[in-house]
Formats: C-alpha cells, sequence, structure tokens
RNA sequence: GGGCGCUUAGCUCAGCUGGUUCAGAGCAUCUGGUUUACACCCAGAGGGUCGGGGGUUCGAAUCCCUCAGCGCCCACCA
C-alpha cells in the first residue's frame, strides 16, 4: 500500500544514490549533442550552506534540470574557492585559540595548518548541496588551488606581465589591519556612520594667531606634515608663506594652498596627513610634502607617532582630545555623519596605507568585455544592470592583485639577493636563467627569493570558466572546445565586479570569447522585515533543517515561489510549507491514479472529452512555461505549473474522469492518463526532483538505470484555443451549478436536472462534462422560461434548475438586474468611444472592429436581460 | 554628490511596444464542506480612486513633467 503521505527523506537518499551509481550528472564530450553547461560560483572551501546558497544553487540545478530534459548534454561543474583571505583569517583565529601565533609560524608551518583545516572542513558545503537535489557532475570537483587550478593561475600571471598588465608600484591602498593586508577598492564597504567633527586649532608660528582646522580623525594630527588652505580664500590670504605648530608633538608645519580644498567646508582650513588619506597623499606629492606614516600594520601607533605608541587607533582617538583640550588646541565639537570603509572580510575599518602593491592594468582587458554586454553578446537579467556594468566597466581602475597574506597563489616573483630587482618565472631555476638575460648576473636559483606576497582570489576565480576545464594549460583541449562557451551564469549582483565583469574580461584575453551566453542575477534572500540574513541577526534558518522539515522539493519550491525576476526574496517558513503542502497534493494524486483498477471497457463520452481538452490545455501550459523559461522568470513558471497541476489536473481533469464508486477505468483513459501525468511530471522535475523521480518510477514499469531525468521531453503539440474557451465556459456554468447547490443547501449526491435555454452560446458538445461534474442528472435544451426553478446567467444564456424549494425570485432579479447595470455601464463606455469621430478616425482598424463587436454583444445581452426582466416581473 | 531602479489588494509581485469595464496571480482573510486521492484538502466570497499632482492623447496602471517616499550602485569632501 501507498504511504498516506510523501516521505521525502526516504526517498531523496534513495534517488540521489540511484542518480550518482548510474552517473546520470556525469557529462563527457559529444559532438552528437548540443552541450548545456553551467559552472558554479565556487564557494568558500570552508564555508558553509546559507539561504543564498540555497536560491542560487536551486536555480541552477532547475536550469540544468530542464536543459538535461530538452535533451542536452548537461554539464554543471562544482567546485569550491580557496579564499585567500577569508580561509587564513579563520585558520589564525582557530590557531590563536590554542595559543599559536601566526608569526611564530612560517610560511611552511603555517601552510600545513590551512591544508590541515581545508581537509577538515573543506567541502562540506558541496556535500550540503547533494541534500538540496544539485545534479553537478561531481566527477569534475575543482578547486582554485589544486594542481590544474594554480598552474592556470601561474601561466596568467607570467602571461600578463609578460605582456605588461602587471606592474609593481606603491599606492595608496585598502589596508585591512586585522588580517594584515592590502585589498581591492571592490573589497572595501562603505557605511554611513555618527561621527564627531573635532575643531582644532594650530598655532601660526612665532604669533599668537591660531588657525583652526576640521578634522574626523584627531589622532592623525600626529602625522600631519602641513595646513592647506584654499588659494582663492580671502580668510587666510594673510597665512601666505607662514607655518604653523601641530599640536601636542610641536612639529612646524607649513600652510599651504591647494584648490582641492573647499572653502565651504568646516573651517576651511584641512590638515595634510599624506601618509593616511588618499586625497592627502595626492596634495602631498603634489606639494611635495614629507610623508610620515604614524601607523603600525596592525592599526597600533608607531614610533614615528611619537606619541601614544603601540596604543590601537580608536583608543588613541578616544585619549587624545583630553589632550588637545588640555593644551588648549580643542575648539569644540560637532555631531557630524560620514562614511567610513571597511574591510569586506574581517569588518574592521580600513586604512589607508601607503604600500609597495602588485597591481594589473585594467582598460585594456574591459575594453572587449564592455563592448560584449554592451552588445548584447552577453545578457545580463535583470537588465538593469547593463548600466550599473557600463558605468563601472568605464572607469575601470586598476586592480590590486597582491595580498600579504600566505594561503593562496604566491606570486611568482623572484627577487635577486639584497635587491628590488626581480624577474617573473614558474620556477627558481628559470628564473636565474631571466636573471642572467635581462641583469647579466650568473645567480643560483637557490639564492633567489620568491615574493611573499600572494594573489587576490578573485586571480584564481577570474579564470573559472575556462579552467575548470584546464583550458589554460592546455589551450585546444576537447573539454574547453565543446563546453566553452558556457550557457548560463547564476550568481548575486554583490559579485558582479569581483567576479563576473573579470570573468568576461578573462574570457575575451584568453578564450577570445565569452565564458557565458548569459547571466542570472538572483536577489537577496532577506526576512519578511526586509532585514538581510546574517548569523549575527540570528533570522536565518538553517538550511538543512529546513529541508528536513519541508523535503527537499518543498524548500526549492519555497526559494523560487517568491523570487521574482531579479527581486529581492522576503523568506519564511510558510513558503517551504506550502511548497510541502504541494508535493503532498503530488503524491496524493499519484495515490488516485494508482489505485485504480483497469479494465477493458468502452471509453465514456466525458472522460474522452475531458482528455482531449487537457491535451490541448497542457499543451497551452507547456508553452507559457517555455516563454517563462527563455525569460528567466522562474517564480512565474513555477507558479504555470503549479496552477496547471493543482488546478487543471487535480482538481478538473482528475475529479472528471475518476471512475464511479467501485468502477474501473478503461483502459485507453488509463494509459491516456499515464502519459500527460508522466508529461506533468517532466515539466515539474527542475523544480521538484525528487517526487518526480519516485512517481515516474512507480508509474509504469522501469528498467534500472532509466530515469525521469534524462528521459526526453517532447515539444508541445498545438492547442485548440476556441476548444479551452468552450471548456472554461463549461466551468463557468459548473461554478453556476455549484453557487445553486450551495445557496440552496443540496448536496452534490443530489442529482439535479438542467434546462439550458439555448440562444447558441451553449457549447453542447460538453454536456457530459456538465453532467458529471454538477451531477446532472439531464439536460434539456428549452426555448421558453421554466416556472418555478432557480436560475443563473452565464454569458447571455439561461440556466434553469428545478426548485426543490423557495424561489427567491427577488435574490435572481437583483443578479439580473446588477449584470444589466453593469453591462449598460459597459455599453455606454463603448458606445462613447465610437460614436467619438477621433477616435474612429486614428485608432486602428482592428481595435476598432473589435469595439463595435464588443457593442453588438453587450447590446444582445442587454436585450436578452430586459426580456428576462420583464418575463420575471409578469411572474414567470 | 552622481547614476539606476521601485511605489498596483493585508503581504509578495505580474501587467511587454498606450486600446475589451483592465484592474490580475499567489499567499493571507472570510464563508461553507467527514463527495470512497488529499483538511499539507475541496468549493465559494470579499478586498485596490494602480504613491500625490499636472500634462500628452479619441483613449493612460502603461508615455512625459513634477513632488513625496523607498531601495541599490558608484564617488577621495576633511
Amino acid at each position: 500500500m501507498i504511504a498516506t503521505t510523501y516521505n521525502p527523506q526516504e526517498s531523496e537518499k534513495k534517488w540521489y544514490q540511484y542518480w550518482m551509481k548510474h552517473r546520470l550528472f556525469h557529462s563527457e564530450v559529444d559532438h552528437s549533442r548540443e552541450p548545456y553547461c553551467i559552472v558554479i560560483p565556487p564557494p568558500n572551501v570552508t564555508g558553509v550552506l546559507h539561504m543564498g546558497h540555497m536560491l542560487n544553487n536551486t536555480i541552477q540545478d532547475v536550469l540544468v534540470r530542464r536543459a538535461r530534459l530538452l535533451g542536452k548534454n548537461a554539464c554543471w561543474v562544482p567546485g569550491t574557492d580557496h579564499a585567500s583571505i577569508a580561509t587564513e583569517a579563520k585558520v589564525v583565529a582557530k590557531l590563536k585559540s590554542e595559543g599559536i601565533e601566526k608569526r611564530e609560524l612560517t610560511r611552511e608551518e603555517f601552510l600545513r595548518h590551512a591544508w590541515e583545516w581545508t581537509e577538515k572542513h573543506g567541502g562540506l558545503i558541496l556535500q550540503q548541496l547533494k541534500k538540496l537535489g544539485a545534479s553537478c557532475d561531481w566527477d569534475r570537483t575543482a578547486f582554485t588551488m589544486d594542481p590544474i587550478r594554480s598552474e592556470s593561475v601561474i601561466r596568467v600571471f607570467i602571461d600578463l606581465y609578460q605582456k605588461g598588465y602587471i606592474y609593481k608600484g606603491v599606492r595608496m591602498v585598502n589596508w585591512d589591519p586585522s588580517a594584515l593586508t592590502a585589498i581591492s577598492d571592490e573589497e572595501v564597504i562603505y557605511r554611513e556612520e555618527k561621527s564627531k567633527l573635532y575643531y582644532l586649532r594650530y598655532q601660526i608660528t612665532g604669533t599668537s594667531d591660531y588657525i583652526t582646522i576640521a578634522t574626523t580623525r584627531p589622532e592623525t594630527i600626529l602625522g600631519d606634515t602641513a595646513v592647506c588652505v584654499n588659494p582663492a580664500d580671502e580668510r587666510f590670504k594673510h597665512l601666505a608663506g607662514k607655518t604653523c605648530i601641530v599640536p601636542l608633538i610641536g612639529r612646524e608645519v607649513p600652510i599651504i594652498r591647494d584648490e582641492y580644498v573647499d572653502m565651504d567646508f568646516g573651517t576651511g582650513a584641512l590638515k595634510i596627513t599624506p601618509a593616511h588619506d588618499i586625497n592627502d597623499y595626492e596634495i602631498g606629492y603634489r606639494h611635495h610634502l614629507e610623508t610620515i606614516d604614524i601607523f603600525n600594520d596592525d592599526g597600533t601607533l608607531s614610533e614615528a607617532a611619537g606619541l601614544f605608541t603601540g596604543k590601537d587607533r580608536f583608543d588613541v582617538r578616544k585619549e587624545i582630545i583630553p589632550e588637545l583640550e588640555k593644551a588648549g588646541n580643542l575648539v569644540k565639537i560637532e555631531e557630524y555623519d560620514n562614511k567610513v570603509g571597511y574591510s569586506e572580510r574581517t569588518h574592521v575599518a580600513i586604512e589607508p596605507k601607503l604600500s609597495m602593491q602588485w597591481f594589473m592594468r585594467m582598460k585594456e582587458l574591459a575594453a572587449p568585455a564592455l563592448k560584449a554586454v554592451l552588445e548584447d553578446e552577453i545578457i545580463l537579467t535583470p537588465s538593469k544592470y547593463k548600466n550599473t556594468y557600463r558605468y563601472w566597466m568605464e572607469n575601470v581602475k586598476d586592480w590590486c592583485i597582491g595580498r600579504q597574506l600566505w594561503w593562496g597563489h604566491r606570486i611568482p616573483a623572484w627577487y635577486l639577493p639584497e635587491s628590488n630587482d626581480y624577474v617573473v618565472a614558474e620556477t627558481a631555476e628559470k628564473a636565474a636563467v631571466l636573471v642572467k638575460e635581462q641583469y647579466g648576473k650568473e645567480i643560483p636559483a637557490a639564492l633567489l627569493r620568491q615574493e611573499e606576497d600572494c594573489l587576490d582570489t578573485w586571480f584564481s576565480s577570474w579564470l573559472w570558466p575556462i579552467s575548470v576545464f584546464d583550458g589554460i594549460n592546455r589551450p585546444d583541449n576537447e573539454e574547453i572546445r565543446y563546453y566553452y562557451p558556457t550557457n548560463d551564469l547564476v550568481s548575486g549582483p554583490d559579485i558582479l565586479f569581483f567576479w563576473i565583469a573579470r570573468m568576461i574580461m578573462a574570457g575575451y584575453e584568453y578564450r577570445r570569447d565569452k565564458p557565458f551566453r548569459n547571466v542570472y542575477l538572483t536577489g537577496i534572500v532577506r526576512d519578511k522585515l526586509r532585514r538581510k540574513m546574517s548569523k549575527s541577526l540570528g533570522n536565518s534558518p538553517e538550511p538543512l533543517e529546513l529541508i528536513e522539515k519541508y523535503g527537499a522539493d518543498g524548500v526549492r519550491v519555497g526559494m523560487l515561489l517568491c523570487s521574482p525576476a531579479g527581486g529581492d526574496l522576503l523568506f519564511d517558513e510558510s513558503l517551504p510549507e506550502q511548497g510541502r503542502n504541494f508535493t503532498t497534493k503530488i503524491w496524493n494524486a499519484f495515490r488516485l491514479v494508482q489505485s485504480w483498477q483497469v479494465a477493458d471497457t468502452g471509453q465514456p463520452e466525458h472522460t474522452a472529452l475531458a482528455l482531449e481538452w487537457f491535451e490541448h490545455e497542457l499543451n497551452r501550459i507547456t508553452e507559457t512555461l517555455n516563454e517563462q523559461f527563455d525569460q528567466y522568470r522562474f517564480s512565474e513558471a513555477l507558479m504555470t505549473i503549479y496552477m496547471g497541476f493543482r488546478d487543471e489536473f487535480s482538481s478538473w481533469l482528475l475529479e472528471l474522469i475518476k471512475p464511479g464508486f467501485g468502477q474501473p477505468i478503461d483502459r485507453i483513459s488509463y494509459e491516456k492518463i499515464i502519459g500527460l501525468f508522466e508529461r506533468l511530471l517532466q515539466l515539474l522535475h527542475p523544480f521538484m526532483p525528487f517526487i518526480t523521480e519516485e512517481i515516474w518510477q512507480n508509474l509504469k514499469e522501469r528498467k534500472e538505470g532509466e530515469s525521469i531525468m534524462v528521459s526526453r521531453l517532447e515539444k508541445p503539440g498545438a492547442y485548440d484555443p476556441e476548444l479551452l474557451r468552450d471548456f472554461g465556459y463549461v466551468k463557468e456554468v459548473i461554478v453556476g451549478i455549484r453557487n445553486i447547490r450551495k445557496q440552496h443547501n443540496i448536496a452534490f449526491k443530489e442529482p439535479l436536472e438542467l434546462k439550458v435555454r439555448e440562444n447558441g452560446r451553449f457549447p453542447a458538445k460538453f454536456g457530459s462534462i456538465l453532467c458529471k461534474m454538477g451531477n446532472i442528472g439531464n439536460i434539456e435544451i428549452v426555448r421558453e422560461p421554466v416556472k418555478g426553478a432557480w436560475s443563473f446567467i452565464t454569458d447571455t444564456v439561461e440556466y434553469f434548475v428545478p426548485a426543490t424549494g423557495l424561489i427567491d425570485t427577488g435574490e435572481v432579479r437583483e443578479k439580473l438586474e446588477e449584470e444589466l447595470k453593469y453591462t449598460r455601464g459597459f455599453l455606454k463606455s463603448v458606445s462613447a468611444k465610437l460614436g467619438n469621430e477621433r477616435f474612429v478616425k486614428s485608432a486602428p482598424e482592428q481595435v476598432v472592429a473589435n469595439e463595435k463587436k464588443k457593442q453588438a454583444d453587450a447590446e444582445a445581452k442587454i436585450a436578452a436581460l430586459e426580456a428576462r426582466l420583464a418575463e420575471l416581473k409578469t411572474g414567470i
């Protein structure tokens, strides 16, 4: 006996194993079939699944499974990212908890710990994806730091260096004082904050005069090397060429003039700290100012600060104020909102810092990548991102690719002993050869020092669509030629610049072609209050617990039900619950069909008709679904099949053909219904892989190794709109009958007589359907109104049910009058339109013809209604 | 400060290049219901002056302007 409710846990385990056993996710080059490929946005190797991943990967799986059903050679490549800074931070923290400081370790020792950590926690997220039903080709699992990907990264670095794109230079960079590394501009997140604006006065040298400046960072005065005013500012004309004294440390600094200074802000005077602010740095550069770096790498004050050495920058900010006040330099403090940059990874405030870093020139690489998107060679969905992308690409800045980290790809640059001269090469040996060529020096490989810095994580992920097929190291291999360019990329918009834009650049640089045709950018998963889901807020459900509770199919449906194209997804548990309910619904439909006895009896008329109707209906549904998929409207596509299954298939078709009590169903209908059910399951499968497989396997005899996953989804046939419309009309009549039953408390069990006052609009063809669904014993066509009957009108056709109780003509009349009023209004507006010469003249012919038809219809309807009302008045 | 987008039923959203009285769907709500698949269900119902104002047009949820509110991205104003 089949269980009353579907058991997702058991089914999911069973079928996932089955798919794996028969290698149904696996794809190989096969020129007889069209490839369909998605590369996964590689999650952090030590990460755990969160709701964002759930959404993202559900969408990818839907796409891949659909492509598979359409007969394409579908390949979804999974993998993980080493996540340089994030993983290193985790390892450092873990070591710290064991009493080990990173700086006590050698690079090799630290990397051993990091690999250990990676092997222990790594790939867990991929296991979690399996629970979701992800049909990745696991044989292809890649890692950004495995040998192939590492080799690719080094090769690309060297290549770009040789092409002149990569250079080393001293620049103001974003320094993360917690991770102790530079980070790229994209990794800085600015947040609006309530802070304070401190007004400080600097004594003019040799006078008792002062110049007052305003700053949000009073601790940086220790690094001041000038005060700057606008040259046009009359207020400071008299100070030209003078110097002033930096409070507390007593340094004498010049008062300089630069157009940069905004006369209207603060006091119009700006203190200049070239080492700790990008603008100050530029001003300092123009005016040849001294640069005093008052911070250590970890954000504490350095020897150079002169005061507070060793104390944290934020402590100093607090402590310096009383000092300044005591010294008489504090003028006032104002409340002030400003933006502070934070490290995306470690969440500490970024310190602008001058340092020697590796950069990559982006302008040339960006050009073809920009063009591809502007010319729709690559389509971004939603398209609003096209603008964002364009703006970023047109203003792209050089990429700081070096990181002062150990966990990552070590930059293959080799320094000559005791020198800043270097060469770039894969190995020390090759480097030694280059050293000889370039510097004319014979230096043993062992004496060359490799660069300590490693590369930004994104420097490996930007190659992902190529490197997963080893297309960097072996550009001519069959796989890259077959699978590249990939088809769809599904990702969050937060990494549009980090990753997507750069992949496009790498694609054109290394394959002369786009990495993917379509980019679908998902929304962000939020809670009902629109707050981003996060651990710290505690508002994020545990994905695996959701799967446990509602089943993977239920959760997948829940994720997609409310994710409008690219919009944010407001998640709450009622969604997977709705998904779970839907699985139960499907399950029960299966149970019903399964319970039928089959016999070689004749096919009842209404059954044949119903099946014919549904076939057309299903074709219509399929067509709609295809259109929605083409536009990446997953929510709507799911809704289409959801309603198709629940309303049309379950509530109408199954109810219609359901054999009576203890009766068998005829074989022809049964087989037909099984076929239709199968088609529905195929359409549902991308969304709900497990339950559809479970039922598909049990619907018919299947051979070992067969699967709905690789069954062929046939192209839908045409449908007859007239047939669908007529059937829709019949449904309305049935609703009318149901209403009569409800109003008069007549149980469905009691058969009714129906009389139709035919006026040429009644689709008599469907009489048997009416009888079945309305439990109508007999339909009689009449010409005159029926006395002593309840009645209703559906599109001018009047229906009568002989009354078994009181007839409330008042109510009937009320309804008729209401309809009459509405129709008259309708006619009025239509006639007004047609009476308007300008309308008739300027509207398209089609529209006018349409209006005329509406007018005629309305007139006919009004006549019918009026006639009927007149009859009622005379008591008929 | 610049750019982009949004505002339609209690909630989340569809409504494409103006044209059925066009105002829609799902969820939620309400009312019925032990019909032999399903209460994780079935059958019905109510609910919106399409953010405000102005304009273009024969005709505007749809196009234009403006105001208000919200969101996102970018930007070095201390």
